[in-house]
DNA sequence: ATCGTTGCAAAAGATTTGCAACTTC
DNA sequence: GAAGTTGCAAATCTTTTGCAACGAT
């Protein structure tokens, strides 16, 4: 897990800058934003929405439910975090690490996640592609288990 | 399509029964639910909870909107049903035409669904469970193209 | 008659939004 | 001081549930 370089996510307003800089108004750096942003680093794992506000309010920093939502909406749209849907329907939210693809494998129980290299489906994929004639395949591979921790 | 072939869907309440028997109350046939099934052959496509009411509502068949949350509920516990999750987060469900295990391509311009033969998972998710400890892994494959008829 | 089912309305949950007050640039 | 942001409460939206009436076996 990849925890000491920060500049991967000091700039994240440069990049909602950036991002909606096409036809979007300013983006401005506040002290709520860097909070949210930073609980989500700090947790490492997936998150929903409420638990992000209450791991706020544990750290001592008081930021509204509903602007948490915005800033996760924004974040998400900008491609700055990752988003997936739990089971339950709830959205989860996780700080983006890497660029590359990769994928989740989800606890149900505890929600912690921990990234999985992926599988080889490319020939899969090709396979696919050529036999119903879809163009541009990607997927989304969601796994999810039950972790040692919560058996 | 409503076609001759009613076998199909008309075990349903057996199937039920037989799920539900192992520890569950006795299942009745009744007109609302044989209503939503029909319904939601009929459409083919995945179609959301609210879509299905009014579907039986335009029908002239007068179900109440709890009555098919927990019909499709029976019948996605059951297996009778796929169910999967819009981006949006609603839930959409759509009649299961193949027993096996199957993932469903998407059209990203038309959202017509496939279903599709599954990769060959099963090593790569021994591999990783093995590898992270986590227990009963299931895993959702959501494989989105541009289909022929919308390139 | 028994006991699963239904429908309604109310409840629950997650997320969004209107708007006045408040920051940031 | 202009324009983006915030927070609160109210509003939405999907889905669930309590409960009395109802219907299948």
């Amino acid at each position: 897990m990849t925890t000491g370089n920060r500049t991967e996510w000091t700039d994240w307003t440069e990049s909602l800058r950036h991002v909606r800089s096409q036809s979007g108004p300013k983006v401005r750096s506040t002290r709520q934003r860097q909070a949210v942003v930073e609980v989500l680093e700090n947790a490492g794992d997936f998150r929903s929405a409420q638990q992000l506000h209450a791991d706020l309010r544990d750290r001592g920093d008081q930021v509204g439910l509903s602007t948490v939502y915005r800033t996760l909406r924004s974040l998400t749209e900008a491609g700055h975090i990752d988003a997936i849907r739990a089971e339950d329907g709830e959205t989860l939210y996780r700080h983006c690490v890497t660029r590359r693809r990769h994928h989740h494998l989800v606890c149900r129980k505890c929600g912690r996640a921990i990234d999985v290299p992926p599988p080889n489906i490319d020939t899969w994929s090709e396979g696919v592609a050529a036999e119903t004639g879809f163009a541009n395949l990607t997927h989304r591979l969601d796994t999810f288990g039950t972790c040692p921790a919560s058996a």
